[in-house]
DNA sequence: GGTCTAATGTGGTATATACCACTTGGAAGT
DNA sequence: ACTTCCAAGTGGTATATACCACATTAGACC
C-alpha cells in the first residue's frame, strides 16, 4: 500500500508500484492495468491522483491509453535514450573504430530547474555536469552535454573520465545512473576544442 | 481569449496560446509568465486547468517552474532537438560550409506506441520517417532520424528530399511540423553510407 | 437468430477547494 | 542601520465532484 506519512508524493508512490510490476513481470506489454477507479478504491487515493500517476507514465512511454478501453502497459522501448549515451565506446568499438573521448569540463553543481525538472529531483540538488568531446579515430564527432544525478554522485570529482564514464561508474561504484540528461551538439568543433 | 465552445481542450487552447507568445517574442527567455492564479483569473478557468497547461510545457522543455517564484519561459535548448533539424542548412551556410544532405531512408508507417505518444498522436497513425546523412563539406557529419507527423504527411512519398526538408514543406504545402521526434547518432558512417 | 437499445464502464476534461513548502519583501523590533 | 520575523504570493500535492465521448455488454424486441 501507499505511505501517507512520506515526503514522497501518493501519485511518484503508485508509479513506482506500477513499474516495479511491469519489471517483474506481473503486468506484461499490452495487459491491461486496472481502471482509474479501481486504483482509486484501491489504494484510496481520488482518482486524479491515480490519474496523474498513470498520465506521467503515459508520458514517459511506459503505458498508453484507449478511450473507453482502458490503460495498458506498453512495449519497453524508452530507455534508448539513455542506451545510447551508455554506449558509445563499445559502438565505436564494434565498428573497428579507435574511440577516445575528451573532457572539456566537469563539475559538481547545484541542478537548476529546468535540469531538476528533467532528472525528477529537487533544484539546488548537488548534480554532476560532463562536457565532453567524442572522437573516432582521431576525428571529433559529437560534444555531449550530460547532467547525471545519483547517490554518491558527489564522489566523482577527480576521477578519470577520460573513458567511458558508465564503465567507470559500474567499476568504482557498482551502479549506473537512474537517469541522465543527454543533449547532443552535432556541429563542427569550434577551434578551441580541437 | 479561449473559447469554451470549441472542441479544442480549453488547457490545450491555453498552451497554444502561450506558445505563439514565446514565438512571436512577447515571452522572452527567462522572463515570468503569469502565475496560475493569474491565469486563472484572466482567462476564467480554474487554477487546475491552468496547471495542466504549464506542466505540459513544462514537459515539454518550454517552461520551467521554481517553487515559490513562478514559472518562466525556458531557453529554447529542448525544442532545439527539432530547431537543430530544421536549421541544417541554414546553419552550415553561416559557417561558410557547404551543407548536403543524403537520404538514406524514407518511409511511411505507422507510428509505434513510443513514437505516438512523443509526437502526441495515435499508435498506427501514419508517420514519416526519414533517415539522413548530413554533411558539411563533404564530409559526414551526423546521422538523423527523424519522424514527422502532420496532415498530409501521405503526401510526401516521392517529393525531392535531398535539400532541407522544412524549406521544401515550406514550398510545396505551405506547412511547418507541428513535431518531429529527432535522433541524432553521432558517428562515423559505415561504409555502405559513403 | 439477428438487431437495436440502454446500461455500464472507461478515459478525458473541467471546476472548486484545501493545505503544504518555499521565496520574497516589508514591517517590527532592537 | 541591522536583524528578525511574518504575511503574501508561488508552485506542488491531494481530494471530491461533475459531465463528456467512446466502447462494450446485456437485454429487449422483432
Amino acid at each position: 500500500m501507499l505511505n501517507r506519512q512520506s515526503s514522497v508524493p501518493l501519485y511518484v508512490q503508485l508509479k513506482r508500484l506500477l513499474e516495479a510490476q511491469v519489471s517483474e513481470g506481473t503486468l506484461v506489454p499490452h495487459s491491461r492495468i486496472p481502471s482509474e477507479r479501481e486504483l482509486s478504491d484501491q489504494y484510496t487515493i481520488s482518482r486524479m491522483t491515480a490519474r496523474r500517476a498513470l498520465a506521467e507514465m503515459v508520458q514517459e512511454g511506459r503505458l498508453y491509453t484507449s478511450t473507453g478501453k482502458g490503460t495498458f502497459v506498453a512495449e519497453p522501448k524508452i530507455s534508448q535514450s539513455v542506451q545510447a549515451l551508455t554506449s558509445f565506446t563499445e559502438d565505436m568499438h564494434a565498428r573497428g573504430l579507435t574511440p577516445s573521448t575528451r573532457v572539456l569540463r566537469r563539475e559538481l553543481l547545484p541542478a537548476s530547474d529546468m535540469v531538476a525538472q528533467s532528472l525528477r529531483i529537487h533544484a539546488g540538488d548537488i548534480v554532476f555536469r560532463l562536457e565532453r568531446l567524442r572522437l573516432a579515430n582521431g576525428e571529433p564527432l559529437a560534444l555531449e552535454n550530460a547532467y547525471l544525478s545519483f547517490p554518491g554522485v558527489e564522489f566523482l570529482e577527480g576521477q578519470a573520465l577520460e573513458g567511458s564514464l558508465y564503465a567507470m561508474l559500474l567499476e568504482k561504484f557498482g551502479l549506473v545512473p537512474v537517469e541522465a540528461i543527454q543533449e547532443f551538439e552535432a556541429r563542427l568543433p569550434r577551434s578551441q576544442e580541437r
